[in-house]
RNA sequence: CGGGGAGUAGCGCAGCUUGGUAGCGCAUCUGGUUUGGGACCAGAGGGUCGCAGGUUCAAAUCCUGUCUCCCCGACCA
């Protein structure tokens, strides 16, 4: 599909003597889960302070990949991309009424003239603002605006690396409607992007019933990672109901799990980690804001909004939780931050010059290669490929390369195959393809 | 904010009870031997022991304060 894009134009060739990632052979001593340990331990994040990461090249190129899927899903429903300011001013909040209402969380900073802002922990009031100055009219409408942009939350308690940060990475969508018909039929849009989000990162998840929390409004769904260690809980049906126990409302007996609302089958209980939210806002900041148009009839009248998140950070740590073993990450292809890993077990003889020619003849194909040139022993080499997590390993060794043949190994399965010198470059396509 | 744990070399840790010249493993640097699953030998460099104050002839160690980080909880996406 449309990662194939990624292979359309010639890339460059990484060499590992020169990557800027520092592994970890022991574990971080401050890390539980396997997603920040292994995020740590495979040099893609490092911490600033409690819940404040640097990303590092291998991790802000997995951040990019995840964030290109976003853009293109949103793009293919018709949204437009924007860039709205991480520092907001007070005023807007206060119109709000958020400037009361979100607490401690809100990080708050007075600028030199002891003018009041916040760091925005999301974007509802800027958007607001940002759009009554423009619409005038029922056929401005509708319109959906999105950005990519960090966000800051002080949190209570930070936590699990990338999953609960303070300062995180995030899309965020909002849209503008002059009816509810118009808002449900871009909410449904909205939540089947979300569903192809999720599948093209290859993350197993369900959309839940959810509250609306801080941002407030009526219908909300939300996309929970299936993962043991996640935060949020689930209980969900065979027929497709599912709902975050926390909004499924009444008590529940956990040994005895009550029926499906919907089909009366008996229901269960998982865990995940919830990478998006959809939600419907209403007129609730067109009304406290002011955002008014003028419908057919020459009235007033509020937008109705919708707003939908997904947490980009949160979804890197949500796709290792879901696809890790013992020696590192799995990561899918459409997100790796190289598709191949060329590991060159000699030095300075054929066999070597024979993986540089590799490489480059992969390269000139658009696929992002990673060679390892160090001088390591080879145990050093497969350890870090394990680790990194690309989805295809070509080992180029005087051994093989003396039998005519290098060794393809995929990191998901473990499965190892040979291929000729001659058919190298295209066995390793053809398996990137499949 | 309540409860628990921890700050000693880049990373992971010991030392603290019972004060007396700062230690181990990994990593780094040099030389040599190795070379398909995190090599080996020899040598070298690297630390205001989180910070501030106190006790003492003497503090990583004892006392007080403070900052930071992690875990559990409440809260939240």
């Amino acid at each position: 599909m449309a990662d194939n894009a990624r292979q359309n134009t010639p890339a460059a060739i990484m060499r590992m003597s020169r990557l800027y990632a520092p592994t970890l052979k022991e574990l971080p001593a401050d890390a539980e889960l396997a997603s920040h340990k292994l995020a740590l331990r495979a040099g893609l994040i490092r911490r600033s302070a409690s819940g404040i990461y640097s990303f590092l090249p291998l991790g802000y190129r997995v951040i990019k990949n995840i964030e290109r899927i976003v853009r293109e899903e949103m793009d293919a429903i018709g949204c437009q991309e924007v860039l709205l300011p991480v520092v907001q001013p007070a005023e807007l909040w206060q119109q709000s009424g958020r400037w009361d209402d979100y607490g401690p969380e809100l990080a708050r900073l007075a600028d030199r003239h002891e003018r009041m802002f916040c760091l925005g922990p999301t974007h509802e009031e800027i958007i607001t603002d940002l759009v009554r100055g423009e619409i005038r009219s029922y056929r401005d409408l509708p319109f959906t605006l999105y950005q990519l942009q960090i966000k800051f939350r002080d949190e209570i308690r930070p936590r699990f690396g990338l999953l609960r940060g303070r300062e995180f990475i995030m899309k965020d969508a909002y849209s503008f409607h002059a009816s509810q018909e118009s808002l449900d039929e871009h909410y449904r849009a909205q939540s089947e992007a979300y569903a192809r989000i999720c599948d093209r990162l290859s993350l197993a998840y369900r959309a839940v019933d959810a509250d609306n929390g801080q941002i407030g409004g009526s219908v909300s769904t939300e996309f929970l990672a299936l993962a043991d260690d996640g935060e949020a809980e689930l209980i969900y049906c065979r027929c497709g109901y599912a709902a975050n126990t926390e909004t499924y409302g009444d008590d529940f007996d956990r040994d005895n799990l009550p029926a499906c609302p919907r089909c009366g089958a008996p229901m269960q209980i998982a865990r995940g980690i919830e990478v998006s939210q959809v939600f419907q806002l209403g007129d609730k900041y067109s009304r406290t804001m002011g955002l008014v148009y003028q419908d057919e009839s020459g009235a007033d009248c509020y937008p109705l909004m919708g707003c939908y998140g997904v947490g980009i950070s949160r979804s890197l740590a949500a796709v290792i939780e879901q696809h890790h073993d013992d020696d590192g990450i799995m990561w899918p292809r459409s997100i790796a931050p190289y598709q191949v890993a060329i590991l060159m077990l000699s030095e300075g003889d054929e066999a070597a010059a024979f993986a540089e020619t590799l490489a480059t003849e992969l390269a000139a194909c658009g696929i992002e290669v990673l060679i390892d040139d160090r001088d390591e022993r080879a145990g050093v080499k497969f350890a870090d490929a394990d680790l990194i997590g690309t989805p295809l390993q070509v080992i180029v060794g005087k051994r093989g390369f003396e039998a005519g043949e290098v060794e393809l190994k995929l990191r998901k399965t473990g499965e190892r195959s040979t291929a000729t010198l001659a058919e190298a470059a295209t066995t390793v396509k053809r398996t990137l393809d499949t």
